[in-house]
DNA sequence: CACTCAAGCGCG
DNA sequence: AAAGCGCGCTTGAGTG
């Protein structure tokens, strides 16, 4: 109930009178017109739309109540709330392609309309994924919104419909309807309406939000952002949640139970060698037994939360310094290793299959600050890799049936070659970082580029010579040589370029000389001059950063390539520790930033191939970087290589270091790479 | 019992 | 003096 507002009256729409009849009360009508509601919608192609379901499930749950919001041609506007039943009369409003609809987590209701049957063949608008592109750092929730962007006070759900805690979404609802119908057409109607009225406001705010694009005449503004990209991403996005991943639920369980015998085994030893029984997931005991009794010594201490009490870390880092020297310390990190695969993948994805032994992961647009996606329920952008999972988990994710197989695409070093190509210009600089550039033409690994680089004249080491030491690890990893024939200077071979890839990466980071001595094990001087000698390499890389800080600096934002932007108001803080992080979250967004926009748009560019109708082939997953396809064996050999150019060239322009794709194809997410 | 927070850890 | 970006899930522990 929103009750600092004057509001349309909230009607109530229905084939069958109202299970109440005790009256409906002033302010809402009850009225048999469905089809003169239909006439009049046909006229209008702005349109919101909410639902109120039996749950928040996305493969089951089903509208009970639905509501619409528009304005009439007369100025008149309208929030009208109609039982479920009432969905066929509209059917040819549904399929009218002309309509644009707007809704409050979009996706949400799609899915839910879609379990009975209807698509909506219009654009569809989220209105909280446009509030994220503005207020990146408020709630996107409808009543949050609603009360920032409108100035709305509103009762949400729970305090709506919450008198009743023993019931269930659709109890309650149901109990309203028949209770008291005002209130939840009073309710519902309003979801609509105030979903139009964010829509109009934000519209507004992100056309005068302007931005720097390198293509400035396709994005003036955060409006073309939203319009362009994002809002026709949320149908993609829709499609890949929608068909979701089939997993091999016998493989899941087949290794339940012999991953709990590990475990309880692993239990059992903790407890010989601690000698008492040690609960390992609790963070308490943990620091009881190996900072106050066996007092070892802490590497690092916790952020202490809201409290701001920091405790010694008992974390991976930890147990693995002290893992030589305390035996116990080595089962921890075992005991640790085996329940979070055990907790969170294996038991955790066996509990959101469907009947059909898919998964709907949920992509969401209006979280990650950067423009990246995030997914939940459950995430499968980190499902773990096969070096790090012992129960190869990547290989339970299968295609539909054994005529299909699953195409599993990576952009190569995406975020470096991004990094290199920003660096053609910064300083007038038209050549930009020139070495790192031409390692990318020449086609050479990045970091073995860089180390043979950096590495070169001091100690005679070649790009080659890290090439083949590269190679020989693998072979030993995969028992194909012996150990002995990695030699010395091999090993110190690797030991550069993995040195090298921290500090590029730790850079685009914004990560200082602190965390690298750590992390590398070398005196805080030694990483400085490292760090220093990276710059030095590539001066351009350095004019990039501080460039990217001085323009937030100016203007406020950061900027990614295609003018997608960040606000970091703590760049003028005083205080040290805040400048410096905001300093680190503008360089950062410009490079993770501008790859979300990369594939964003190569998702968009697929989409636009219609490769489910031309080939059969499902567009699934997105982790980041990567992208999962489902396709028929027999169109495989076609839809490859559309992929690969439509991945490869993203934007209207090439930019100066060419995007590469590694694809593989297989019968599980393991061996298609 | 339901909720929140902190710590830890999986991914890019 | 301090300083690695972006996410979501599980657990234990504390609170209402």
């Amino acid at each position: 109930m929103v009750w600092n507002v004057n509001l349309p009256d909230a009607e109530w729409h229905s084939p069958r009178a109202p299970l109440a009849l005790q009256g409906t009360p002033a302010g809402s009508s009850w009225r048999f017109d469905i089809e003169p509601l239909v006439r009049e919608i046909a006229d209008h192609d702005l349109i919101a739309l909410d639902t109120e379901t039996t749950g928040l499930n996305i493969v089951k749950d089903t509208p009970l109540y639905w509501s619409m919001s528009w304005t009439m041609n007369s100025g008149k506007e309208r929030r009208v709330c109609m039982p479920s039943d009432t969905l066929p009369y509209f059917s040819s409003i549904f399929k009218d392609a002309n309509k644009r609809w707007v809704l409050a987590n979009a996706k949400y209701d799609m899915h839910i309309l879609a379990n009975v049957g209807i698509l909506l063949a219009g654009e569809c608008c989220d209105s909280q994924v446009m509030h994220a592109l503005l207020y990146e750092e408020q709630s996107h929730k409808l009543k949050d919104m609603a009360k920032e962007v409108l100035g709305w006070k509103w009762t949400d759900f729970k305090d709506t419909f919450g008198i009743l805690k023993d019931k269930s979404i659709q109890e309650s609802l149901v109990w309203m309807e028949h209770n008291n119908l005002d209130k939840l057409v009073e309710y519902a109607s309003n979801d609509a309406y105030g979903t139009l009225k964010i829509y109009h406001t934000l519209k507004k705010e992100l056309e005068e939000a302007i931005t720097y694009s390198a293509y400035p005449n396709e994005f003036r503004s955060m409006a073309d952002i939203f319009f362009k990209t994002e809002m026709p991403y949320t149908k993609v996005l829709w499609k890949c949640e929608r068909h979701g991943i089939k997993i091999n639920a016998d493989y899941l369980a087949s290794i339940s139970g012999p991953a709990q015998a590990e475990i309880e085994q692993l239990e059992r030893e903790i407890t010989h060698a601690a000698g008492r029984p040690l609960n390992v997931n609790s963070t308490p005991q943990l620091r009881q037994l190996f900072i106050t009794e066996l007092q070892l010594k802490p590497l690092t201490y916790t952020n202490g939360g809201k409290s701001g009490i920091k405790q010694p870390s008992v974390d991976a880092d930890f147990f693995d310094h002290y893992k030589n020297e305390v035996p116990l310390a080595k089962l921890v990190l075992q005991y640790r290793e085996l329940t979070k695969l055990k907790g969170t993948y294996i038991d955790g994805l066996s509990r959101q299959m469907d009947p059909f032994h898919r998964i709907h992961t949920r992509f969401n647009q209006d979280v990650a600050r950067t423009g990246r996606l995030s997914s939940s329920e459950p995430n499968l952008q980190n499902i773990p890799t096969a070096e790090n999972d012992k129960f190869k988990l990547r290989g339970a994710f299968i295609p539909c049936d054994d005529k299909h197989e699953l195409i599993v695409i990576d952009y190569e070093a995406l975020e470096m070659r991004l990094l290199a190509s920003a660096t053609v210009g910064t300083h007038g600089n038209p050549e930009g970082a020139k070495d790192m550039i031409q390692i990318f033409l020449d086609k050479k690994d990045i970091h073995m580029g860089n180390a043979a680089l950096m590495m070169g004249k001091r100690f005679g080491v070649t790009y080659e010579e890290i090439v083949a030491a590269k190679k020989m690890d693998k072979y030993v990893k995969e028992g194909k040589e012996p150990k002995e024939r990695l030699t010395d200077r091999m090993i110190q071979c690797l030991k550069w370029r993995a040195q090298v890839k921290n500090i590029a990466f730790g850079l685009n980071y914004g990560m200082r000389e602190n965390k690298l001595a750590r992390d590398l094990g070398i005196e805080k001087s030694e990483a400085a001059a490292l760090m220093e000698a990276y710059m030095d390499m590539h001066p351009a890389v350095r004019a990039f950063f501080q460039e990217a800080v001085e323009e937030t600096e100016k203007t406020g934002f950061s900027y990614t390539f295609i003018g997608r932007r960040r606000f970091h108001p703590e760049i003028h803080s005083k205080r040290d520790m805040e400048r410096f992080e905001a300093q680190r979250k503008a360089v950062n967004n410009n490079i993770q930033g501008t790859a979300a926009d990369v594939v964003r748009f190569a998702m968009l560019n697929i989409d636009a191939e219609s490769l489910d109708y031309h080939y059969g082939c499902k567009m699934l997953l997105q982790v980041h970087d990567e992208l999962v396809f489902e396709c028929p064996k027999e169109t495989v050999a076609a839809v490859k290589p559309i992929i690969r150019e439509r991945m490869e060239h993203p934007f209207y322009t090439d930019m100066a270091v060419p995007l590469t794709v590694a694809m593989g194809t297989g019968e599980s997410w393991l061996n298609a790479k």
